[in-house]
RNA sequence: GGCGGCAUAGCCAAGUGGUAAGGCAGGGGUCUGCAAAACCCUUACCCCCAGUUCGAAUCUGGGUGCCGCCUCCA
């Protein structure tokens, strides 16, 4: 069964055809380094850790790069604001976006290629794109020329004329068209800079991609992937620059993952609504907040809130608990039909462009299974693990805590059961919960 | 103003032509010294109005509502 995703591009599903199977370039865009990672930058990595795992599994060999942004503007404000170098801050950003997404389970990218060690390549890419006509320079900024590409518009689906209609596009005279982007831009006093034939500064952010695609995967890659706020002007603007520089189509596929929103508006940080991971992180256990940003369909909003957040909680603990509960028995052979068809079911709900809410409601179904006939726990864990859940180590219980609820079990089994409450109460106030099995008891986080 | 997306039970959410997956909450049971957890059972005229079709949540047209992009943004 061949693999359908959503092309951006050509709007719509259709199979996944790799340029030189069984090897997938893939190319993600990265944070721009100077803050910590809120939630919607985690459905974003998610997904495509999701999609990773999936051509994986499909049989595909993936090569998987994604960038940090570690000089623009905003980079260089937060320096200033911090009194701190800018490779000092977005050195510790780059570090806590790596500890972050370590909790969330996601297999690190081959490659996570800094924009800063890419300013050569930048420019020889800027000089081509001067000498093809498709760029031009004033004072010292160089300024990329929307109409060399005769079809600029076409990912996101804008004409140029209707993009000039609109009031929000930034007057600058410098430009021929008020939709030209800048390429390259002179650095002012205390700012980073770098040399250029054109004078010291600094690239304009929607040219890294471009050159790092380029000197890591080629000119030609089969997936490009980001957030939907990507899709226009960052990778519109790519697309441009590669097609005019490069002749290639640039990209096959381009997916984009839908919004984290907040009371229904987008989370961002400009609009302030934003929780970071760190403090969600404080209440709620990363394999959590995992399955919580992948219970929805990848392309969906995806709405927060606590009691959001909770309720996956809930279902998440429903389906983890098999594990502590049923013993890990194989399936026997007259069961391997039932078994096996919902495995075929949840991956072809994958293959079927990710469509992961459907394939957990198969584990849903295993679970039920499981219970049915005391068995197959190792396919959920299989099947969970393939997709990155299962992952937390046992939680970790303080050695008082665990002495408590054992004295407890002793308590009980003399039928000293007013010790046993009392000590109870005591491991629930320490914020901790024990409970019974048939065979003994279990502690865990409350 | 331009372009695009979405509307399925109290809530979340699949399904894209053959009469509605799954989860949470609610209700009812089972188990249990207590408590918790767990398990089983149970809950839908698919936003409205036309149309196409033997048949539509699913396709077409028209409404209504919400969201996104057009500016840095995952």
């Amino acid at each position: 069964m061949p693999m359908k995703l959503y092309n951006s591009l050509t709007k719509e599903v259709s199979d996944f055809c790799p340029i030189s199977p069984p090897n997938v370039s893939l190319y993600v865009c990265g944070v721009t380094v100077y803050d910590y990672c809120h939630l919607g930058h985690a459905r974003a990595y998610v997904t495509f850790d999701l999609l990773k795992r999936v051509l994986s599994h499909h049989g595909y060999n993936v090569t998987h790069i994604q960038n940090f942004t570690d000089i623009d503007d905003k980079i260089i404000a937060r320096a200033i604001e911090r009194k701190e170098p800018v490779t000092q801050l977005t050195q510790e950003f780059i570090d806590a976006y790596t500890e972050d997404m370590e909790k969330l389970n996601i297999i690190p990218a081959n490659n996570y290629p800094l924009a800063t060690d890419h300013i050569p390549h930048m420019v020889k890419l800027i000089q081509s794109l001067i000498e093809k006509n498709a760029a031009y320079v004033v004072d010292g900024s160089v300024f990329f020329r929307i109409n060399a590409d005769k079809n600029y518009g076409q990912l996101s689906n804008k004409s140029i004329g209707d993009l000039n209609a609109g009031h929000r596009i930034d007057v600058n005279h410098q430009k021929e068209s008020p939709l030209d982007f800048i390429l390259w831009k002179p650095s002012k006093d205390d700012e980073p800079y770098w040399p250029s034939p054109w004078g010291n500064g600094r690239p304009g952010w929607h040219t890294e991609c471009v050159a790092m695609v380029e000197s890591l995967l080629g000119p030609h890659i089969d997936i490009h992937g980001g957030g939907a706020d990507l899709k226009f002007p960052h990778h519109e603007n790519e697309l441009a620059q590669a097609k005019c520089a490069y002749h290639t189509p640039f990209a096959n596929v381009w997916v984009h993952n839908g919004f984290v929103t907040v009371d229904n508006l987008k989370m961002s940080k400009s609009d302030g609504n934003f929780f970071t991971l760190r403090d969600i992180y404080n209440t709620t256990p990363a394999d959590i907040v995992r399955f919580f940003l992948m219970r929805t369909h990848y392309r969906s909003p995806l709405q927060y809130s606590t009691a959001a957040l909770d309720d996956a909680g809930t279902a998440y603990k429903k389906l983890t608990s098999v594990f502590d509960i049923v013993p890990n028995a194989p399936i026997p052979d007259h069961l391997q039909v039932p078994f096996n068809e919902i495995k075929t079911l949840f991956w072809q709900a994958l293959y079927n462009d990710l469509n992961v809410s459907d394939a957990i409601s198969k584990l849903f179904e295993l679970h039920g299974l499981i219970h049915e006939h005391q068995c197959g726990t190792n396919m959920l864990l299989e099947l969970g693990q393939s997709i990155g859940l299962f992952y937390k180590q046992s939680s970790t219980i303080p050695a008082h805590i665990e002495s408590m609820a054992k004295d407890r079990w002793e308590a009980k089994k003399v039928k000293d059961f007013q010790t046993a409450d009392q000590l109870r109460i005591e491991i629930e106030s320490a914020g901790f919960i024990v409970e019974d099995k048939p065979d003994g008891y279990r502690v865990r986080t409350g």
